[in-house]
RNA sequence: CGCGAGGUAGAGCAGCGGUAGCUCGUCGGGCUCAUAACCCGAAGGUCACUGGUUCGAUCCCAGUCCUCGCUACCA
């Protein structure tokens, strides 16, 4: 079907704290690339999101950080907000569900399904916290799990034995925020009759988009039909969120997956006036781009909702994506284990697309994918750079040398095959990346845009123009196929801009610079044109695209994200006691001894006895301890280990002082990779055990050992 | 527990009935215009495991194991 719009909606990310580059990786910069490219297709396009500020997790940060509800998404929209700017994230519009426009929207929506008829009124006992004076959600009652009598289970579900629970289930219920014995009171929500939808739903999902969808979402969304529907409540007990609009409901608000998905409705609302042709029109194609955890609410509960209000068109795809991990581990925002997008552009500054770009090429797409800094540094070193930056580069170098800094003519008589064969090459391109695109398969499209630099790099050695022109008794023929080479490769420089665009904008921007063209060439239209630059059109000299990443930025984000994991870590043991309001804290629990508050232990993958024996342990006995100059935690030690003097620079100046531990033996890792730290080579490593309280122990046999004593 | 997705060279991914390909990394060679870049070549995989169907399975079927997710603060 042909259609005459594209409206592209991102995830509405949580005002609840910063976004990372998982959130980027699966949901915004698909997203963005997807429109950038509908729009150089000329296409109408409207891409919008915004925060999402309402729910119960902010109005408990509120109350923990003793401000109000508003003021913490006030502070996390801005935020939010300002990293997507900065990314070039080219939302039409980024909203905010406490907008008055959304307040209006959302309670339109509901009263219409109300006054319709569709909801049933259903009266509940829920658990109540009388200290707190408000309702608990599900999550927020701990108690006893009665299949495994383990003392900290959600009132939805037991971590331990995964078991899925109702709050009356548990024993001994207590609430998580004030520890309150909860008490039961009546309280009256509006369902949403889900199941009255299932099967229509499965005609439209199973039986419509079977091949349409991708696996991961097509598999889940079958499978919650299969196991059949149920009324969902769509209102809760909270003060803060959308008022339901009725008389009878003092104290309850829309529920936030109700009032949520309805943002992309009035945000488009606050852009236009003609939102209607955008959200009411069959002609307009309708894509949700969100992560795997979303897939139920956007092709289940949100399209019952626009299809029980009626007038509404339905998602044409649902392109979720799987997670991104961090250097093997999961992301967690409340253990603070994440890359966050306005820290990267602190510490990258102008390298935007150089995230992009890596973010892009290892998209979890199919699966979950790692994100690790040395895979960002051999991907944009070797990837970004190498190929892609280099090989514009070479080519505006070349023709300042070779071409007196003006685009060369076409010889006819002298184009040979391999010319045309380089020239066809990107038509080619061209098209597989525009069929990717379309197909939400950005990770190959990216790769095609490489993959064509890679081309023109090896036309360029073929033709080896810097050769040419060493051979003066040949002048004229030679610069005549020099000219033919150079304007090829310039002209692929200019199409390579326009197919790069959507993932790479801020590159694109360069490259029209140095080509002295306006922006407008990126039209999609013109790829593949071989008179993007005028014959004789003098170009600038060329500026680099893109830098080389550092080992040194590399070991420094690794530093970075480790530090800040434990500092958050046992910031958050402290809290444990009193208010374990998050899920992370709350693991924390089941990990740990209920008697003895111990660091919460750092989970790694099992390991072989063979990957141990790789690690050359040894007792050295510190000679020397001097403080390093301007580096406030790093102390330079000289160790005795038997056969040898080393020189190891270690992190604890902040918990010793030098005289104080001269003498003392230590525990040291022997073959570790050598590092440089503040110009000094460090030569191993010292082990610690560190508290909970953050004291610094050292790990050192009970008795004085012979200096270089092998560790088993 | 159940359901969904995934488990293919050191890393990231393709393939989905005829014993495996791509990019990066590694190793060797070539070139020198270029951000020590570029080009050519090589090594490296019992396609998670166990059965079965088949002339033949990475690909189909059954079972097992592992990872992630599944009306929950997080994509």
């Amino acid at each position: 079907m042909e259609y005459k719009r594209v409206l592209i909606t991102a995830a509405l990310p949580y005002a609840n704290g910063p976004v990372h580059i998982g959130h980027l990786a699966g949901c915004y910069l698909p997203a963005d690339v997807y429109a950038r490219f509908q729009r150089a297709k000329k296409r109408d396009v409207k891409f919008v999101c915004g925060s999402d500020e309402h729910g119960v997790p902010i109005t408990i940060r509120a109350m923990k950080e003793g401000i109000s509800p508003q003021d913490v998404v006030d502070k996390y929209h801005a935020i939010i907000k300002d990293s997507f700017e900065q990314m070039g994230i080219s939302f039409d519009i980024y909203s905010r569900t406490s907008n008055k426009i959304h307040h209006e929207t959302s309670q339109a929506f509901f009263t219409k399904l109300h006054k319709d008829g569709l909801f049933e009124e259903r009266a509940t006992e829920q658990y109540y916290d009388e200290n707190k004076d408000m309702f608990l959600a599900d999550r927020y009652i701990i108690g006893t799990c009665p299949i495994c009598g383990n003392e900290n289970a959600y009132g939805d579900q037991c971590e331990k034995c995964g078991s899925t629970l109702s709050p009356e289930q548990l024993i001994n219920p207590r609430s998580a925020l004030s520890s309150a014995v909860p008490v039961k009171r009546i309280t009256k929500h509006w369902y949403f009759p889900l199941n009255k939808y299932e099967k229509w739903l499965n005609e439209w999902i199973v039986n419509g988009k079977k091949d349409e969808w991708k696996a991961n979402v097509y598999g889940q969304c079958k499978s919650w039909l299969d196991s059949g529907l149920q009324p969902r409540a769509m209102t809760r007990d909270s003060n803060w969120g959308v008022p339901v609009p009725l008389e009878d409901a003092k104290g309850k608000v829309l529920y936030v997956w109700f009032d949520a998905p309805i943002g992309y409705i009035s945000a488009t609302k606050e852009l236009t006036n003609q939102w209607s042709d955008y959200w009411c029109s069959e002609d307009t194609k309708l894509v949700h781009f969100i992560g795997k955890d979303n897939i139920v609410f956007h092709c289940i509960i949100f399209p019952s909702m626009l299809k029980a209000h009626g007038g509404f068109v339905l998602p044409d795809n649902v392109p979720a994506n799987e997670f991104l991990n961090i250097e093997g581990d999961k992301v967690s925002t409340s253990r603070n284990w994440a890359v966050w997008v306005h820290e990267y552009i602190k510490d990258f500054p102008d390298q935007q697309d150089t995230l992009r770009y890596v973010l892009c090429a290892n998209a979890p797409e199919t699966k979950d994918n790692d994100f690790t800094w040395k895979d960002f540094q051999d991907r944009t070193n070797n990837e970004l750079v190498s190929v892609f930056g280099n090989f514009v580069n070479r080519t505006f170098v070349l023709m300042h040398k070779l071409c007196s800094g003006r685009v060369p003519p076409v010889h006819d008589d002298l184009v040979t095959d391999a010319d045309k064969a380089m020239v066809a090459e990107i038509a080619i391109a061209k098209q597989k990346i525009e069929d990717y695109i379309e197909n939400y398969k950005f990770r190959d499209g990216l790769f095609e845009v490489i993959d064509l630099a890679r081309k023109g790099n090896k036309y360029l050695q073929d033709n080896a123009p810097w050769s040419l022109s060493k051979t003066p008794e040949q002048q004229a023929e030679n610069q005549k196929r020099i000219d033919i080479c150079l304007h090829v490769c310039l002209q692929l420089t200019a199409n390579l801009a326009i197919l790069a665009n959507p993932f790479l904008p801020f590159t694109a921007n360069k490259m029209c610079r140095m080509m002295k063209v306006v922006e407008r060439m990126l039209e999609w239209e013109n790829a593949g044109k071989m008179n993007l630059l005028k014959v004789s059109y003098p170009l600038r000299a060329p500026e680099l695209l893109f830098r080389k990443i550092e080992d040194m930025e590399v070991a420094a984000q690794v530093e970075k994200l480790k530090s800040n994991l434990t500092k958050t870590t046992s910031a958050n043991v402290e809290q444990t006691s009193t208010d374990p309001s998050t899920k992370a804290q709350d693991d924390k629990i089941v990990e740990t001894k209920p008697e003895a508050v111990a660091e919460a232990p750092i989970k790694k993958a099992e390991i072989s006895i063979d990957d141990f024996s790789k690690m050359d342990l040894r007792v050295g006995t510190i000679m020397k301890a001097e403080k390093v100059e301007k580096a406030d935690k790093l102390l330079k030690l000289e160790l005795d280990m038997g056969d040898e003097v080393r020189t190891v620079v270690s992190g604890i100046a902040m918990h010793f002082k030098p005289e104080e531990i001269i003498g003392k033996q230590v525990t040291v890792v022997a073959n570790l990779a050598p590092r440089k730290m503040r110009g000094i080579e460090s030569r191993g490593m010292i082990l610690m055990a560190q508290n909970p309280d953050g004291r610094l122990i050292f790990v050192s046999p009970l008795e004085m050992a012979a200096a270089g004593s092998e560790v088993r």
